[in-house]
RNA sequence: GGGCGGUUAGCUCAGUUGGUAGAGCGCUGCCCUUACAAGGCAGAUGCCACAAGUUCAAGUCUUGUACCGCCCACCA
């Protein structure tokens, strides 16, 4: 007996343990050199600022589930870890810092705010990266990139002023979304909207010299200074006689056009519709067809500007209230509804967002789009597939790309303008002097690049790009892309955009987008709504591997996650068992490895059983992988361990262990199938396995992280002793169902008489007379075709085998009548319903030939099975009308 | 308005190519059988949302309906 593992299982020590032993090893940093086909995955970089949160555990377990799974299979892995500098969120967070300290980044100047940046980085960005580890993740630390170090940042320079040059990068003015708290600008999938109830204000503007006025309606009234025209659609006969009048913006008494355009929904509001192409996505739009003026009434700050006249000065709010009070006063403020409208925030601060006209620089991504949408499913794959529509969706209706940024933490980008003669320069390397004019004054953009502009590079700019690197040409295209749908849009799309335009080459060859994690009520996680499940606490209190499989057990493609803190409990209960499994294994193994039996010619219907299943059990979870079913590969590992290895291979192999002959053979198997086992879970709970693994003899000191997937082994495959398997199951299962229904203890040995149908059964049976007599626990077991048995016993047929347990004394007679009663109707039900089909001349005729030959052995069995019973049953009915036998 | 998903046991969900409905948790009863009481054994519970269609055969394929959820667009 080697017992080296302790009793109970102490996730806290094993984890701490094979953590810094895999990071002290570099056990998974390849060498491009290696053989194995690459296989490589880019981690979904993590902001800095974050802390892991259950999506990232649900992302990054899948993820290295993979790696591992494919280190098994012989290809070259690399897992390349690495964060994101996200720019709004991390200068947010360093400026409430700053706040703490009642100063604003302002104070601290450009230079000194990044600085402080870094150093903040410095001291808790790490803390994203110890989770990563905590996690159990295959990560190759040695390859750890940040989307703001030296390299990416060349990256970013050399794709900006390429991307420039050809014309895809262009500067310009235009209304975007602006966010006054972060004091930037966002790209349109940076602004999320919900509804809120506002209101509908209707105003009546005054026509120019006449006495004719129109009434249009407004959800922001404070934007009415930078009206320049009011419009209705061309045929809306209220309003046909106005169209090329002119009419004048309340309290300002300013003159604008009245101009008529399709775009106007005639049922909306009063049907007419003020225009300020400033302050308005639409507006702009229309401002830009009909030719109008532009008026900037509100500032980036919020503040009305001087072009608001005697508003000049106000906050927007503030703005609102004084103009319609002046409006009122007039008499010209017609009518005041409720209206829900949905209103854009800030993704990041949730701050009301404000279009803005300002000059920003663009991705023509217009440009890019058709040949990112080809990609799919041509050169990607894309699962779940039904994603493929909405990313199709999204490319065709596109808008150019806001990538400027007004921040300070980011990449700058590399534009310069000469204050001499505004020649504007764009280049890789800091330029000193005007080519225009040999100016040196020269004045870098203020603006950053948004953070998603170097998340698009990062699965070629992590393996060394622009550089001609040996990771490059080892492992581009990547193999996969695991990531969340949500940021199918602000990420994948553009990674596909940016690697087939430099890299000519699609950055991965698979997307497989998993779900959200959800609370048990289906809502998504937040802090504030407090129903949050930290992993990290997870992983304290159930360790690791327990949360890992639940993640893994819930992950059914398309489909989100409801997650609670029960589950993963529950499924702690199975790296329990597994532990207990093998604590098992190893009382009974000796000190050395068992010696290697031919496991094709092994004896013992235990033995060949369980082998035949572990081979399916292999086959089933490699393809499970191929397919990203993780669900089903969760499944398969725990079905096969519980209620297969367990529950009956475990109990099957015990009278082994007494057994001269058997032991040796048995030591063996017991000991293969637990290896085999321990390799095959092992991406899913890398550290429980890892420690059982080093325990096994002949194993110590060895890492489960490094060994390979167990060789197929076709001659273990044995359906007709999976069948035998199974039929003495069946027995046994019935002798306990007797015993359970007719309140036998179960521990009252019994003597079981035994009618086979068939010699066949009846050498089976006395072939395994051991085995029965424990699982089932019997006196003993008695075996003949033709055997007597006493009238007073319950019964039960197995594949035409008859099951009799003598009822001697103190038993429930009544109970035993009831049972087989009911047990009789189910086989009468079922032979029904066989029948009904058998008769059906078109099934018959029609049905696949093997199918109908099913149901007529079905039909035979229960037919042969109801009638032993109908026998069993008139034999009870006379032991207790005529008393015993 | 456009798109997508869901509806299966009390709860949470699996159900690959159409061929006898499954798991976990929970529940009931019995059992401390020396790996595991975080356990073992046995049991109960389903008009697979509704309707029509295709088919010998539909949880599975087609169409429609209802309810729930998500995404995108618009919202003066």
């Amino acid at each position: 007996m080697s017992d080296t593992l302790p009793k109970g299982y102490e996730p806290r020590d094993v984890e701490a343990k094979w953590r810094s032993r895999w990071r002290d090893d570099k056990t998974f940093s390849p060498d491009p050199k290696a053989s194995g086909d690459p296989y490589c995955i880019v981690i979904p970089p993590p902001n800095v600022t974050g802390a892991l949160h259950i999506g990232h555990a649900l992302n990054l377990t899948l993820i290295d589930s993979l790696c591992r799974h494919y280190r098994q299979k012989g290809r070259n892995v690399l897992w390349i870890p690495g964060t994101d500098h996200a720019g709004i969120a991390t200068q947010n967070v360093v400026e409430k810092t700053l706040a703490k300290e009642g100063k604003r980044r302002q104070d601290l100047g450009r230079e000194k705010f990044i600085e402080r940046v870094w150093q903040w980085r410095e001291e808790y960005g790490h803390r994203i990266l110890n989770q990563i580890e905590a996690l159990g993740c295959s990560v190759d630390w040695t390859r750890l990139r940040f989307t703001l170090d030296e390299g990416l940042s060349r990256a970013v320079r050399k794709v900006f002023v390429q991307l420039y040059r050809e014309g895809l990068i262009y500067r310009g003015k235009y209304i975007i979304n602006w966010c006054s708290r972060c004091h930037t600008a966002l790209a349109d999938d940076e602004v999320e909207h919900s509804d809120e109830r506002g209101h509908l204000w209707s105003i009546r503007y005054h026509l120019q010299d006449s006495d004719e006025s129109i009434i249009i309606a407004t959800t922001r009234p404070e934007t009415i200074p930078g009206d320049t025209a009011i419009c209705v659609h061309p045929e809306d006969e209220r309003y046909t006689h106005l169209i090329g009048k002119t009419a004048l913006v309340p309290v300002l008494g300013r003159a604008i056009p009245i101009i008529a355009d399709k775009y106007v929904d005639r049922e909306f509001g009063t049907g007419a519709l003020k225009v300020t192409p400033c302050h308005d996505h639409n507006d702009w739009a229309l401002g830009k067809t009909h030719n109008l003026e532009f008026i900037q009434v509100i500032d980036e700050d919020g503040i009305m500007k001087a072009e608001a006249g005697k508003y000049a000065g106000l906050s927007k709010q503030e703005c609102r209230k004084a103009i319609l009070a002046d409006i009122e006063s007039r008499g010209d403020l017609v009518r005041i509804e409720d209206l829900t409208h949905s209103v854009g925030h800030c993704y990041r601060c949730h701050t009301v967002v404000e279009p803005h006209v300002s000059e920003q620089w663009f991705v023509a991504t217009t440009k890019l789009a058709p040949r990112a949408k080809e990609a799919i499913p041509n050169r990607i794959t894309l699962l779940p597939e039904t994603w493929t529509k909405t990313y199709y969706h999204w490319l065709d209706t596109i808008r150019d790309w806001c990538i400027s940024r007004q921040i300070w933490w980011g990449h700058r980008i590399p534009a310069w303008t000469c204050t001499q003669c505004h020649h504007l320069i764009v280049a890789e390397e800091d330029p000193t002097v005007c080519p225009e004019c040999g100016s040196h004054d020269l004045h870098q953009d203020e603006d950053v690049l948004d953070t998603w502009f170097s998340s698009a590079l990062w699965p070629f700019s992590t393996l060394g790009w622009p550089d001609k690197t040996e990771d490059l040409a080892r492992w581009y295209p990547t193999a996969v892309l695991v990531t969340g749908f949500d940021i199918l849009f602000f990420w994948v799309a553009r990674m596909i955009m940016m690697g087939e335009h430099f890299m000519g080459n699609v950055p991965f060859k698979t997307v497989y987008l998993h779900a959200l994690v959800r609370d048990a009520q289906g809502k998504k996680m937040s802090k504030s709504t407090g129903n949050v499940i930290d992993p990290v606490k997870m992983i304290e209190t159930y360790g690791c591997d327990s949360l890992r499989f639940t993640l893994t057990a819930f992950a059914a493609m398309g489909r989100d996650i409801k997650l609670s803190e029960e589950r993963i409990e529950g499924y702690r209960h199975f790296v329990n068992k597994l532990w207990n499994a093998a604590r098992f294994t190893l009382m009974n193994l000796e000190d050395e490895a068992p010696k290697a039996v031919d496991l094709a010619a092994v004896e013992g219907l235990n033995n060949r059983w369980i082998l035949h299943r572990l081979e399916l059990l292999k086959r089933d979870m490699d393809q499970a992988f191929e397919e990203y079913r993780f669900n089903d590969v969760a499944q398969g590992g725990y079905k096969f361990l519980w209620s297969e290895f367990c529950d009956w291979y475990l109990e099957l192999v015990k009278p082994d262990m007494q057994s001269a002959e058997r032991k040796a053979q048995s030591q063996y198997v017991l000991y293969t199938v637990l290896k085999e086992l321990l390799i095959l879970l092992h991406p899913i709970m890398p550290f429980v396995t890892a420690e059982i693994w080093q325990a096994l003899p002949g194993h110590a000191g060895e890492d489960l992280a490094t060994m390979r997937y167990p060789e197929e082994r076709p001659d273990c495959l044995r359906p007709e002793d999976a069948a035998r398997m199974e039929f003495l199951q069946g027995v046994i299962v019935a002798v306990r169902t007797i015993k359970a229904e007719l309140d036998i203890n179960p521990s009252h040995k019994v003597v079981l008489t035994l009618r086979p149908a068939d010699a066949g059964q009846q050498e089976l049976l006395l072939a395994n007379e051991g085995t029965i007599v424990t699982l089932a626990r019997l006196e003993r077991m008695e075996v003949g075709i033709d055997i007597h048995a006493p009238k007073a016993s319950a019964s039960s047929v197995v594949q035409g085998c008859q099951i009799i347990v003598p009822l001697k004394g103190n038993v429930d007679l009544q109970g035993e009548l009831a049972r087989l009663a009911k047990e009789m109707g189910k086989l009468q039900t079922a032979l029904e319903v066989v029948d009904k089909k058998l008769s059906n001349e078109s099934f018959v005729t029609r049905a696949k030939p093997e199918i109908v030959q099913r149901e007529r052995d079905r039909a035979a069995e229960l037919k042969d099975n109801l009638e032993k019973l109908t026998t069993l049953q008139a034999r009870f009915h006379e032991a207790l009308e005529n008393g015993e036998d």
